[in-house]
DNA sequence: GTGAAAGCGCTAACAC
DNA sequence: GTGTTAGCGCTTTCAC
């Protein structure tokens, strides 16, 4: 196959897009051989300082670009992982990604991103496509990837799943928050404020959840205060709201801040007085917990950190680890107007 | 340099990690040429039923998966497109990417997603490493991306930023939500419910913003009413907020639903019923004004159609459209308690 | 200092 | 049907 003639031109600003110059193109410009122009345009001494500014002028002037493909090719390695969240709308996944993009890039890492828009068949195929594109390790910030996907996954390169999974994989790392301790917490604090009734609020039953709900019947039985738990099911929210708030109870605990908003304004439109007569709490320290009215108190998981560790975690595995690790956050209680007056 | 031997071992749930197989050894372990398992693997016809069972077969024992950057070395293209956005903890943008993200899956395009966290720098080196992971699109949600990378960029690739830029770069197409459309909407729906005193306030003098205070100025102006603008700078925002609330205006139009909602908190603490004494809009119909109390009334600029009219931009380029385009996007009034009530 | 040559994993053209 | 070969853009010995 002939190779296309190479055009002299090179305009900036023209639609008129020139195949992309490789070192060869550099290397014609320059004068030189590819490989000079490999190692100038990498630093390399080793390279007459004239040599290699002539080198660097040609690569502008021709717009270079390093194809980092064909580098990775070479090398054997891309410099990059992969994150593969649930749901990136939700600013808790987006928070962790950060926290994972932050400590990557301090290690000298690049990040592929990657939404699973809540689909586990894709949360699954991006899990295989950042493989396919040679990701060093994985973060899956996910508590829905099906295990076997990540048990193949970590049979190649290091995985470590930040949440609660149902189950544990062998080989793979975790990092969560304490749930328990953070609803213990909570609870703590109502119990502290003097509320002998306290209810708990969920729509799930995940393991979060769950534990949490452990966290909130520990505190509760240690005080000798009864528990009481609703299910606020998607389906019936406003029924199973009001429900709560006609319970008798002086305070609730909601599994999240959305729950616990929802409670909030439907406080609000009986005229139920927040915290006077109804004190309420969410989890996981959310933008709208912070802007809620009154401001909510809520349970931060420290989600940069939760993804900082994740990354602290793969590195580790890259420097050689075998055995997993399993690292557990302890949260922060946020207090704020929703439960002190 | 030797290659190193292959051991035989290739366990599923061991940290004891094996060179990572490629055709040739599935070819080695099938008993047939590189070639064919290449074929075999793509599922074309011209490789015999048997011959492929076991190739597939081989595969799949030695748990073999295409690597992508080699055959996108070799094609010349990789299927993906980058999207490069400002700030991911922002719902917007992670709207606007969710909605470029579904567009391209339907075209078959997979998506490499960068987050620039507010850092011009960071934007513009993750402008530059998707054109490195050779990405045959970029779709920059950012209106912070420096107009001469842009150009740089789309000197190489289809280029469409999202949002409003402060000057519109040559080359590259755009697609943004009409603001002033969308505040002259908020404006017309406060005249038509009667208010004669309507205050807009805002944060930020950047393009967007001065197009939604246009919007505001024109319908307000047909109808023969006085604007009056508030600057709300984060510094001093409480006492921007308090004279905002003394105006006597009884109707407020933030720029963006977190200026509302934090007008609303104000407006409880100093028992000014909304929309009572007070009426209030948003813009943008984040969940923010959804779950607000009571709930708020926003504009919404379609995230996820900006996301996908982004995308089909992308693709006419790659279609070979040479001229620019600049797409605006309608917006749509989200009626809610805060105005109606 | 500089250049030639091999090879990363894959595809595609062409022979057998 | 099947195998051979060249080559994508780059890095990396190893000679000169």
């Amino acid at each position: 196959m002939p190779r296309p003639t190479a055009s002299g031109h090179h305009g900036r600003v023209t639609a008129n897009r020139t195949r992309r110059p490789t070192i060869v193109d550099v290397a014609a410009h320059a004068g030189v051989s590819k490989s000079l122009v490999s190692l100038a345009l990498r630093g390399d001494d080793g390279v007459g300082a004239a040599t290699r500014d002539r080198i660097l002028r040609s690569a502008a002037e021709l717009g270079y670009r390093l194809n980092a493909q064909a580098r990775a090719l070479v090398q054997g390695r891309t410099g990059q992982i992969g994150v593969v969240v649930t749901d990136l709308r939700n600013p808790y996944h987006a928070e962790v990604a950060l926290g994972v993009e932050e400590a990557a890039e301090s290690e000298g890492l690049g990040t592929f991103l990657a939404n699973g828009r809540r689909d586990p068949a894709r949360l699954a195929a991006h899990v295989e496509a950042m493989i396919g594109h040679n990701v060093e390790g994985l973060v899956v910030v996910s508590s829905r990837v099906d295990p076997d996907i990540l048990a193949a996954a970590a049979d190649r390169l290091p995985v470590v799943v930040v949440g609660r999974p149902e189950t544990r994989t062998p080989g793979v790392d975790s990092v969560a928050n304490d749930d328990a301790a953070g609803a213990g917490l909570a609870a703590e604090h109502l119990i502290a404020l003097g509320h002998k009734d306290i209810a708990y609020a969920t729509a799930s039953n995940r393991p979060a959840a769950r534990s949490r709900l452990l966290g909130y019947e520990t505190a509760l039985a240690a005080a000798g205060l009864r528990p009481r738990v609703h299910r606020l099911p998607d389906a019936h929210r406003r029924d199973a709201v009001d429900a709560l708030l006609d319970s008798g109870a002086t305070a609730v605990m909601a599994n999240n801040d959305v729950l616990a908003v929802e409670c909030l304004g439907r406080a609000h439109e009986r005229g139920l007085a927040v915290p006077e007569r109804l004190a309420l709490t969410g989890y996981d320290d959310t933008e709208l917990a912070a802007r809620a009215w009154p401001r909510l108190t809520s349970v931060d998981q420290h989600r940069p950190l939760l993804g900082a560790t994740a990354l602290a975690l793969l590195a580790s595995r890259l420097g050689g680890r075998t055995e997993d690790r399993h690292e557990i956050i302890p949260p922060t209680l946020v207090p704020r107007a929703s439960t002190v007056p």
